[in-house]
DNA sequence: TGTACATCAGTGAACGCGCGTTCACTGATGTAC
DNA sequence: TGTACATCAGTGAACGCGCGTTCACTGATGTAC
């Protein structure tokens, strides 16, 4: 699912009135993001893509970062959503949940990879907007919900601080999808699906966590 | 250490002649990309630095990127000349030294937010010259180097794969580095060096590696 | 239901700006003899 | 050691371009009565 097929613009306009611009231009400079990268995004060209006037985004957004911060905050959005169906409340066990979780991650970067870039590598610093922040802390409490849970499944006196935890994952997903992601990336001699996999799996054995303990 | 305190420019002009422009572009470009960010640096802004006229740079490099591509590549050597330092053959023990390494990556960027950025975030594809192809993949044999003699302390049926290894910690170096190694990033209760070593060590108990055992 | 009016969301022309790039040029340097 | 010449590494002026942003404007929409 592309977000670009998505695209409201200028092929539904109906008059004078765009009726939804602010979209338009958002999933506009999503699409200009996929294809040339986040600096290749100018507020001029989003225009042009929603057939509309170089002024009329001045009624939406400030100024391009704040547009971008938009783009940004949506993607945490869909991402964070993402994330929580795939843990799906932790079934149908822990470990499998958190293996879900991290597919997620993975196909979110690979199959939206202008959300992705605009969230995480555009330099739109998390405190830029207060929306921001939040939608981007909505996407972290998934993996730490999901990382208390599992650490619930041990005995108390094992274990250890799910935010580390979660932390740990967390990099590790971004490592992943960040270095070996996407097309242009360096190639490797396995997919990173099952990199990440197998990277999960054995830092979960490093914390006692195994299947069999955790049903 | 910061390469701007190393610039070559203008200060050390003698004459017609500036004697070592391509360096002086470098390391202005490193400086521009540390002020504003990958995307704020021009050709134009680098020639004023090195205090040469604005076509000047174009003896030196073909365009933008190849100017940006040649920053990348000083990078990973200075990168991979670190790390290497830092592993130090394996002394004093193959544990240790993994940490050292892992310690001197993030070290790196932090020191070197300019060089990392132009590395890892800049969207310069690893490809796109030989040269700089060449120089990373020295910044990646170190780490293969160090997993493999790691990998050699345990008994062969219980080694895993040394290139999966390398790969799992590169990952997670660079997602530790890349969310919350700089200033600007998400705020975290410990420091990223503790949180990589502690990764680490989780990671290589998961793998059956124990300090005890890697003397 | 109709009308008057306020507000919203666009237009389009214009501006200043700085960038990338090219060009013919020229000063400095290196080298063959 | 001197000289002629080729080459190298700069200059500076010029160009076209597209961007961000502002401005007075106007068409469309919503609402109070």
């Amino acid at each position: 699912m592309s977000w670009s097929k998505h695209r409201r613009g200028a092929p539904g306009r109906r008059g004078y009135h765009h009726g939804n611009l602010r979209e338009a231009l958002i999933y506009g400079a999503l699409d200009l993001i996929a294809e040339k990268g986040p600096a290749g995004f100018t507020i001029a060209d989003a225009a042009r893509l929603a057939g509309v006037s170089p002024a009329a985004p001045y009624r939406h957004f400030r100024d391009r970062d704040d547009l971008m911060a938009d783009v940004a905050r949506i993607g945490f959005e869909e991402f964070a959503s993402r994330l929580e169906k795939a843990w799906n409340e932790g079934k149908p066990n822990q470990i499998r949940a958190f293996e879900n979780l991290g597919k997620a991650y993975l196909a979110f970067a690979r199959e939206e990879p202008a959300f992705y870039t605009a969230m995480f590598e555009a330099g739109t610093p998390v405190g830029s907007t207060p929306e921001l922040r939040q939608a981007a802390d909505r996407g972290f409490d998934v993996l730490r919900r999901a990382a208390e849970a599992l650490c619930e499944t041990l005995p108390k006196e094992r274990r250890p601080p799910a935010l580390m935890m979660a932390l740990h994952i967390w990099a590790m997903s971004h490592g992943i999808a960040s270095l070996f992601g996407r097309k242009e990336s360096r190639k490797i001699p396995m997919s990173p699906e099952e990199l990440l996999e197998a990277g999960l799996l054995v830092y979960l054995q490093g914390l006692g966590i195994h299947e069999t303990g955790a049903a």
